[in-house]
DNA sequence: CACGGCTCTCGACAAAAGTCAAATTTGGAT
DNA sequence: ATCCAAATTTGACTTTTGTCGAGAGCCGTG
């Protein structure tokens, strides 16, 4: 009587519980089991995704200054994360928040690409799970061997598994050598269909790199901190899906980028909805670049952030007759 | 200091329990407020929809017999409540799945079409709350003036309600004593202007109506029984959306149907999604004549039900060669 | 300006849910 | 065949949550 709790039981039990709105001990007499297992089968319906809790997101989007930042940067949605005012830790806040926006914009059979960073995977860790079993996760750019827990396949990983879905693996490196063994690395067929593919996806979610020696890029080892700070000198703005852009949010021309195993920024601009989360404040240039390259068509900022994003829209109106 | 506790406060409250996952008193001391106005909020929460709590409805369909009935049958999804497996009253059961079922298929922005009878009405009832603001619900036929609390334009408010939806009534009797005056009133601007939206639904929801002197058709005073037994001898099968169907599932020709102010069948077979709930055993024959007439593509019944029309479609398949 | 009626809030108790270590069962390995 | 390790279940205990009636602030009215 000890069987594999087949998840037949657990969905009962879920069923009875969420749905009839039975309690746990009337959910235990009517399956014949203890309250205790109860508890336990409700707990892995939850983390399964068998059920979904989701709080509407709404009350971040009917912000004034949400609504002006739309208008402004001609952007179809925006969520602003009040800083301070909720808890302790902002940043925080900001995850949890992108997290419900990223569930809330998924919709079944959907096909969606992951970028990497801290903050997408911050996401990842404590987005709740979702039975999406037709739901595609494909990974953004190339891999980074790295000491990290955020690395490319990993983001990529724990979404899929969040959500019940499938996920695709990208398995090359980020960067190469030579400009000549990436050439012929986008060439064969696994990697070629794969970075053809991400044209395909409905929904995207990436982070903005800053252009300075605490980037990933240089931690990870794919670029040393003179190489990051020559390429600033040269223009480089920000670091979006592993690669360089400039003001523009056009691809920086470099070699670096010319090494880079990714999601093209074309590619990226024909995903119909492409949610940009930013957690640092510093982060603000980059952002920028983003935007101005069309980057981003749904953003998560904190409060602050949205206030600079909106004084600098206001400030280029002006200049601009 | 006893202002109306802002929706924002009660937004505040949700996010932080069920989206950072705090405990409520947690919650309390961010908000500085008791925790039993915390779990009041929460409460509220839920019953506004600022929350959602959803369970998988996979089970019903993963059943091997759904599959069997949706090839069949030719439908889109078929989903079976156990009966007597779960609960003491199983029409509950048929009638919280439907509510389920019919949550999962709405999509934002979505019209939907709400028939009436007691099978609508329980659905409405039970069906938990949700945020979807810019859904629209519209009555699919006349109104009867009865005694009940299913009346038409009621299960129409009463849906959108839970949803936080628009309702659009239908201001119109559902039967007219003459086909004259029936035939003018279909003409009339505002009347037309419904009729000829109800094509634009994504999702429709009803049930079917049995052919008797218990039909809510006569209980409500729009056929007397003998008219009704008169009706039957005729070929009338089934009724939905208060007009009454033959075998084939096709309108009867009779004064009855000609004197209806109603979706007509054509505009139903338009809409996409065609959610049709069954509870009583006894609706077999009308079932079947729905279905034969197309115009249902997603079915929830019992599990005895679901056996007699598979029994039946088998019988059906050796007969033709 | 005092008065009910109204809604919101809080403290305290009761009910329900979460948790843990021990007991039981299972399936596979020796 | 027997034993071990892993997984599941349970009862007892603790923590968390739901609820009720009393009290307090607000508002329109007599």
């Amino acid at each position: 009587m000890a069987i594999r709790p087949a998840e037949q039981l657990i969905h009962k039990a879920a069923w009875l519980y969420y749905a009839h709105g039975l309690r746990q001990d009337e959910v235990a007499n009517q399956l014949n089991i203890s309250r205790a297992s109860v508890a336990m089968y409700l707990r892995k319906a939850r983390e399964t995704g068998i059920v979904n809790i989701s709080t509407s997101t709404q009350l971040f989007t009917d912000d004034i200054m949400a609504r002006r930042l739309e208008d402004a940067l001609k952007l179809d949605a925006v969520w602003i994360a009040p800083e301070n005012a909720y808890l302790a830790d902002p940043s925080t806040d900001i995850a949890v928040l992108a997290a419900s926006v990223f569930l809330e914009l998924v919709r079944k059979g959907d096909r969606i690409g992951v970028a990497w960073g801290r903050t997408v995977y911050t996401i990842a860790d404590i987005m709740s799970y979702a039975d999406l079993q037709d739901v595609t996760v494909v990974q953004l750019c190339g891999n980074l061997g790295a000491p990290y827990s955020y690395r490319p396949d990993q983001c990529t990983m724990e979404i899929a598994r969040r959500l019940n879905a499938k996920g695709l693996n990208f398995y090359a490196p980020l960067v190469l050598s030579t400009e000549e063994l990436a050439q012929g690395l986008r060439a064969e067929p696994v990697i070629r269909d794969q970075l053809s593919g991400i044209s395909d996806c409905d929904l995207a979610l990436y982070s903005i790199g800053a252009v300075d020696a605490d980037s990933h890029l240089v931690k990870c080892g794919a670029l040393t901190a003179a190489e990051m700070a020559a390429l600033r000198k040269e223009g480089a703005a920000g670091v979006i899906a592993g690669q360089i852009i400039d003001a523009g949010g056009e691809l920086l021309d470099c070699s670096y980028n010319r090494r880079v195993i990714s999601a093209g920024l074309a590619s990226l601009r024909v995903i119909g909805k492409r949610l940009m989360v930013v957690q640092e404040d510093s982060k603000f240039e980059p952002l920028l670049a983003a935007i101005a390259g069309g980057l981003c068509t749904h953003l998560v900022v904190g409060a602050h952030m949205a206030q600079r994003l909106l004084d600098h829209a206001g400030a280029s109106a002006e200049k601009a007759p």
